[in-house]
DNA sequence: AATAGCGACAACCGCCTCCAT
DNA sequence: CATGGAGGCGGTTGTCGCTAT
């Protein structure tokens, strides 16, 4: 048999919580300290489901939280996180201090979420609007899914499609673009092979995320994952993905993120992308350029002069919109009738 | 002044995994 | 071993305050 109910859901309050009901959640914290949620009700004078209290502390009344505004470099950690990661609310929280997982979430759904589409870069895949259109068309012929890559095509974002040059953004966008820049030469199944590489990445997190919070922990494992989602099937013909891989290729992800953290923040700043354009572009510093690889790690470049680019691509934030648009060149260079291509939504 | 629209954020809902019984 | 609640999580809804009309 299990256990017995933890509070009568009926007749529990609900809604907003009082100042007189956050008092007694905070004495009785201070006095017991946190866990065993179901007592805290009764113990603490509450008419509210212990499952409420919990919420309650650890969203709003946690002493370590902070009650101001994200700054800039959150706001970036947390696009960088999503990209790598999607909406693993909890563990990009913890990535940043006094930030609980619903404040991060609403801050996405709220802000980041519309800049990004704003921007036209698609918020669910991080990819220029128009390279993900040709992702569509080039599966335009399967059915219909509930595939959440293809869940930002909506009106929203189809009037939006255009990238603005007013939004100020300095962010890994902006490395990743320059360097696409950079590539203008390169050929397009180059180009595809990187995006191939990104798309496996995609959707091995993706499709997993049911198991959500072990995800990143368990990264730091060699185990091999197979695509289970069938629409990743269909998508790309990932037969299985090798975590080992990324993170030979991703310092960011891979084990020693708490190094990163000592670093400069332009470095948290570093972009999460395919592998094979990590390799070669990543640059981390911190204040003494230097960081240290750890055991058994891809050796991290640092190089004080490289931040200082980093920080004057940031703050030029037309590289980032022009790093967009000459993607889209390239994208359109490759599939000139792209935009003429019927979908399937 | 009234109110509709919107953004921000707190709180709830439902699902999953873990674990006590 | 089976059951069912606790705790954790992401998605969604509700509420409040501000602004435009």
């Amino acid at each position: 048999m299990g256990r017995p109910p933890c509070c009568d859901k009926s007749n529990v309050k609900r809604g907003l919580w009082t100042p007189e009901e956050d008092a007694k959640i905070l004495a009785y914290v201070s006095n017991h300290g946190t866990g065993n949620w179901t007592l805290v009700p009764k113990k603490a004078g509450l008419n509210r489901c212990g499952k409420s209290c919990r919420l309650r502390w650890t969203n709003y009344l946690r002493p370590d939280l902070k009650h101001d505004g994200f700054t800039p470099q959150e706001e970036m950690l947390i696009i960088n996180l999503h990209a790598a990661i999607g909406s693993r609310w909890s563990l990009i929280a913890r990535r940043l201090p006094g930030r609980t997982d619903n404040d991060v979430k609403n801050y996405w759904n709220t802000k980041l979420r519309k800049k990004l589409m704003k921007m036209g870069i698609d918020p669910v895949t991080h990819k220029p609007v128009s390279q993900v259109l040709s992702d569509l068309g080039s599966i335009s012929t399967f059915p219909n899914t509930n595939n959440n890559q293809m869940s930002f095509v909506n009106n929203d974002l189809m009037k939006n499609m255009l990238p603005t040059r007013t939004e100020p953004y300095g962010s890994q966008y902006s490395s990743i673009t320059t360097n696409a820049s950079a590539k203008k030469n390169t050929k397009v199944d180059q180009i595809h092979s990187l995006e191939h590489q990104y798309h496996v990445f995609s959707e091995a997190s993706s499709s997993n995320s049911s198991s959500t919070s072990s995800n990143i922990e368990r990264l730091s494992s060699t185990q091999s994952y197979s695509c289970q989602n069938p629409q990743a099937q269909i998508t790309t013909p990932c037969s299985s993905f090798e975590w080992s891989e990324f993170l030979h290729s991703d310092p960011f992800i891979w084990s020693e993120f708490q190094q990163l953290q000592q670093c400069d923040m332009q470095m948290v700043m570093s972009p999460l992308k395919p592998s094979s354009l990590m390799q070669s572009e990543v640059v981390i510093s911190n204040n003494n350029g230097q960081v240290g690889a750890s055991e058994g790690s891809v050796a991290v470049t640092c190089d004080p002069s490289m931040s200082y680019q980093m920080k004057k691509q940031c703050e030029n934030h037309s590289s980032f919109v022009d790093g967009i648009l000459d993607k889209d060149s390239e994208i359109r260079e490759a599939f000139p009738n792209i935009l003429d291509a019927a979908f399937d939504y």
